[in-house]
Formats: C-alpha cells, sequence, structure tokens
DNA sequence: CTCGCAAAACTGACCGTTCGGTATAAAAAT
DNA sequence: ATTTTTATACCGAACGGTCAGTTTTGCGAG
C-alpha cells in the first residue's frame, strides 16, 4: 500500500496509484480491490471520488495524457528539426527505461483494451497519438523534403511510422523483456532521419 | 451464435469461436459464458474438452501461431529479397483487411494482457515474434549488407523494426479506425528496403 | 478564540450479479 | 461399450457498486 503524501488530494492519491496498476495489469484485470489495497483508499471513499470503475480508468488516462504532452513539448531538442525528433524518441526511451519497462506504454495498452469499451475512451487515445504524429510531423516539415533520407516519403508518412514504431517496440519488449528491442528501432528511426 | 460445421470437431469449433472473441475483447474482457453464448456448446462439454479458461486461451494462441507460421512461410514471393519481405508484409496487411481491421492481431493483444499471466502465454507470444524477425532477417541477410538502403543498419535490426512498425501500426489502425495508418507505415517500411 | 453547523471526506457492512468451475445423471452418437 | 453431448443445478469467491452513518474540515457569527 503506497503511503499518501501530506498535502496530496485524496482524489490525485487513486489516481496516481491506479495509473501504476493499470500500466502493469491493464484495466481489465485490475479490480477496484486491487486500487484499495494499493492506495489504502477504503472503497466508500473511491466511489465518494469517482463514478465508476470506468471513470477511474477515463480521468487516469486524461492526466497521464496531459502529462505526457508536457513531456512531449519539451523533449525536442536539438540543432536540427532531425535531431530534435531522435532525441524526443529517446527521451521516451529513456522514460520507459525508468521504469524498468514494466507494463509497457498506457496508452498502447488502453488502445488495445479500452478503446471499444467506451467512445470517450477512444477519443483521448486517439487524441495522443494524433497529437504526438502531429508534433513529431511539425518537427521534420521544418526539415524541407529534400533533407529526409527516404525521399518519397513525406514527413507526415514518416511521423506515423516513428509513432508506429516506437509503440511496436515498447511491445516487443515487453514481451521479450529486453530493452534492446526499442533500443534498436530507435536506432533505425534515427538512421532513416539521417542522424 | 456461430453454427458448427458438419464434420467440425467440437473442439476446434471452440477455439475457433474463441480465437475470434478474443481478438474482439481480449482475454479478460471474455467470460466463458460469452464463449458458450457465441460457441453453442453447453458448459459441460467445454470443460470436457478445456480444463480451464487459461487452457482454452493458451491452446488458441498456439493454434494461432501455426496458422501464422504457415501464412506466414508462404507469404515471402517476389523477385528480390527485399521485394519478398515487403510483399510478405503487405500479405499481413491484407489479411487485416479482410477482417476489417476488427480487433488488431491477436498477438500483440496477447503480449500486452496475457504475457505476464502465465509463463506458458509468453512462451508462446515471444515465439511467434522471434520466428516473425528471424523470417524477415533471413531474407534481408540474402540481399546483402551494401544493397539495403540504410547502410549502417544490419538486417537484424532492420527485421525487429519492420515487425515493431507493423504491430505499432495494427495498434494505430485500430484506435483510428483508419486502415491507412498501416498502409502508410507498410509504404515506409518498402522505402527503407528501397522497394 | 470558540462555538455551531453545514459541507466534505471517509467508513465498512452489505447488495445483487457474475465469475470460473464442479456435480451428476441421462441421452446420443460412434 | 465407450466417447461425447446435453441438461440443470449448484458452489464459493470475486466482482462493481450502494448506502446509512461517522468523522473531519472550513468558516462565519458571537
Amino acid at each position: 500500500m503506497t503511503q499518501m503524501k501530506k498535502g496530496e488530494k485524496t482524489r490525485e492519491h487513486i489516481l496516481k496509484t491506479t495509473r501504476a496498476i493499470l500500466v502493469a495489469n491493464g484495466f481489465h484485470n485490475t479490480s477496484i480491490s486491487d486500487i484499495i489495497k494499493a492506495s489504502g483508499v477504503k472503497k466508500g471513499n473511491l466511489y465518494y471520488h469517482f463514478a465508476s470503475k470506468e471513470d477511474i480508468g477515463l480521468e487516469v488516462l486524461e492526466d497521464a495524457k496531459e502529462e505526457f504532452f508536457q513531456f512531449l513539448a519539451q523533449s525536442f531538442q536539438g540543432h536540427s528539426p532531425c535531431a530534435k525528433v531522435v532525441n524526443s524518441c529517446q527521451a521516451i526511451f529513456a522514460e520507459q527505461k525508468k521504469n524498468n519497462f514494466v507494463g509497457g506504454c498506457l496508452f498502447g495498452n488502453a488502445a488495445l483494451e479500452m478503446s471499444d469499451l467506451n467512445p470517450r475512451f477512444s477519443e483521448v487515445i486517439h487524441g495522443v497519438f494524433a497529437h504526438w504524429v502531429d508534433e513529431i510531423e511539425r518537427h521534420l516539415s521544418m526539415a524541407g523534403e529534400g533533407s529526409l533520407l527516404l525521399g518519397n516519403v513525406s514527413s507526415a508518412l514518416m511521423a506515423k511510422t516513428i509513432v508506429a514504431t516506437i509503440e511496436g517496440g515498447i511491445m516487443m519488449s515487453r514481451v521479450s523483456k529486453d530493452q534492446a528491442d526499442l533500443k534498436e528501432c530507435l536506432v533505425v528511426i534515427a538512421a532513416m532521419l539521417g542522424q
């Protein structure tokens, strides 16, 4: 049971605890009882703060989305557009490493498990990927068409592929328990961008 | 309730029906009751053929694995190693299209949802991805190091990245309900292979 | 400062339902 | 005669969720 920090609101504490469980175990494999045990918050109180299990899941996703967008915004650092994109990808790798590659990507997991349950879920998840792709594309387009290694591939196509590759790489890292899988994907992404 | 074909063994009928449900809804979101309703097989009979829900899930995965390996083996067709790999990827796309992009990749879903449950699950899933990567690498290596567009990327790295990109592309197609997402990833893969 | 009091926060027993799985006996099919 | 299938009733545990009631908190009035 994770201790609640002084001054931390119960609601936030529930969301934070639940997020960790969801990343590790997924939505359907997480029970209210699991959340209660892990957070130390009693059932009645939990349902005082949230309407339902789905509600908790949704708010966890929305919180994570906000956080990810902030993380993303400051992850594009480098001397050239392509370098910025590569550095952003590597920042994501570093984040995964910090979490010991446990549980993979919350959004990727949610995409497979929750997106069909409730349209509000899929809305949030779709929003995450769309924004992520847009951000990458925005940077790539600054590089100019000619400077990309794969001449006939537009920055839009490239951006989408980069996101797909990272998500797939995280998934493979998880199942193989080998962080090299993701790292290697990043090498290829960097190579594609001429870095 | 899907009708059982004449001559089809009950056991196979259960596995086939369950696979479709698992692809669409995932393991934890599928109940024995769902399987019974969808297959028309009575509960007692189901437990006559299978020991447990996990058992069914495992056998579904193993069946799907065998089938995928066969599919994969005959999907590498073309006049050059790289063309073979690209055609294989496009065969997978065609398969997804045939299923209207519903549910994504069973192995990808299982990787996130089931691989932590039971080591036998993760064994099967890991085996699928490992073999898939190996097959691609085997073909790419025939192309010779120099012929790959990204000079400093080994065929092993490339193979892993291709699989990751396809899995990520399937996932993004699912959440965005836009098959173009996967198709576009294939365009980039083809470009990487100089096709 | 402190009393009163309403709102907010919290508690834990309890609800009906569904879960995966079992039991058993009879009927069909091979 | 043996395997396979049906039928139905049942089990305890776990599920998501509710509720009446208690405790804590914030705050304006005296």
